[in-house]
DNA sequence: AAGGTCTCCTGAGGGC
DNA sequence: TGCCCTCAGGAGACCT
């Protein structure tokens, strides 16, 4: 579930669920999920085994769980990835890729598309070195609002594209960046550097409310990919404005949600309340 | 610098 | 039924 509200769905579910026990087992079913640990898959799951999970944190959409060996198991979700907590035994999903054994229940890593993946960091306890690039997410304490809104003004890129970039801010994603510009009336082409301060104050008050109200609704989800660890789904696709809503009236004024191709994938917005530029 | 395109994968759904 | 096309909540590499 890729975006903030839906990787914070699921990391509260980690907290619950496979903290102070020690991991039985691993069985790593596709090599792929776990490319990034140079070692091999069957390194990876030597090395799990016998550990314990000691915490659940997340930066944007990478999640990692610290270790009582002061390492991480780092995850990230990608478009398609789950975690799922099941009682062993639980008949497999048909993209089981890796299973770690608690006890009585087993924490399952599936992904369909496999664009996501775990690794093992080392010392990662606090902030794994290979997230430290990225940046704060409008969710945490270390959120720099000021330095974000200087970072996007400084920036000749279209305003969407600056939404997207993990290093300006991470955890937004194709519908908070769309939802978002439609709530500030602005156009995803709009270049940073020719929005006023006000006017990118206000946008970034949008995107934490409506990554605030999709995690009150338990995240976004059209289909059985997006799911709590439990399996899930939330309400959030019920309030969008714009995200999938070709050819829907605009809530506001009426007029006809548009998509245009962007970056190999889409954007929605209402050509009425968003004016292009120039 | 900025922005387009392609790639990594496995489907689902529509048109014919 | 099948085939071919497009699309999908991510992200990084490569090219201009």
């Amino acid at each position: 579930m890729p975006e903030l509200p839906e990787v914070e769905v699921v990391r509260r579910g980690l907290e619950r669920h496979v903290l102070g026990q020690p991991i039985a087992s691993v069985e790593v079913l596709h090599e792929r999920p776990v490319r990034s640990h140079v070692a091999g898959s069957a390194a990876f799951a030597e090395e799990m085994a016998g550990r314990q999970f000691v915490g659940a944190r997340r930066r944007g959409k990478y999640l990692w769980l610290p270790l009582d060996s002061g390492d991480a198991l780092m995850a990230h979700l990608g478009m398609s990835g789950q975690m799922l907590v099941q009682p062993a035994g639980q008949t497999d999903e048909r993209h089981l890729r890796v299973r770690f054994v608690l006890g009585d229940h087993e924490l399952r890593f599936v992904d369909q598309r496999m664009f996501g993946g775990l690794s093992i960091s080392r010392d990662g306890a606090e902030l794994p070195p290979e997230i430290a690039h990225i940046a704060p997410d409008p969710m945490e304490a270390a959120f720099d609002l000021d330095a974000v809104v200087a970072r996007i003004r400084r920036s000749q890129s279209g305003i969407k594209r600056l939404l997207l970039t993990q290093t300006v801010v991470s955890g937004v994603g194709n519908i908070y960046a769309d939802e978002s510009l439609w709530r500030a009336r602005l156009h995803g082409e709009r270049a940073g550097s020719r929005l006023g301060r006000a006017v990118v104050l206000e946008l970034l008050g949008h995107v934490q409310d409506v990554m605030a109200e999709a995690l009150a609704q338990g995240g976004t989800s059209f289909d059985s990919l997006y799911v709590n660890v439990n399996g899930q789904s939330g309400y959030f696709d019920r309030s969008l404005d714009a995200y999938g809503q070709e050819g829907r009236p605009c809530s506001r004024c009426g007029t006809p949600i548009r998509r245009v191709a962007f970056m190999n994938r889409s954007s929605y917005f209402c050509p009425r309340c968003q004016r292009p530029p120039r």
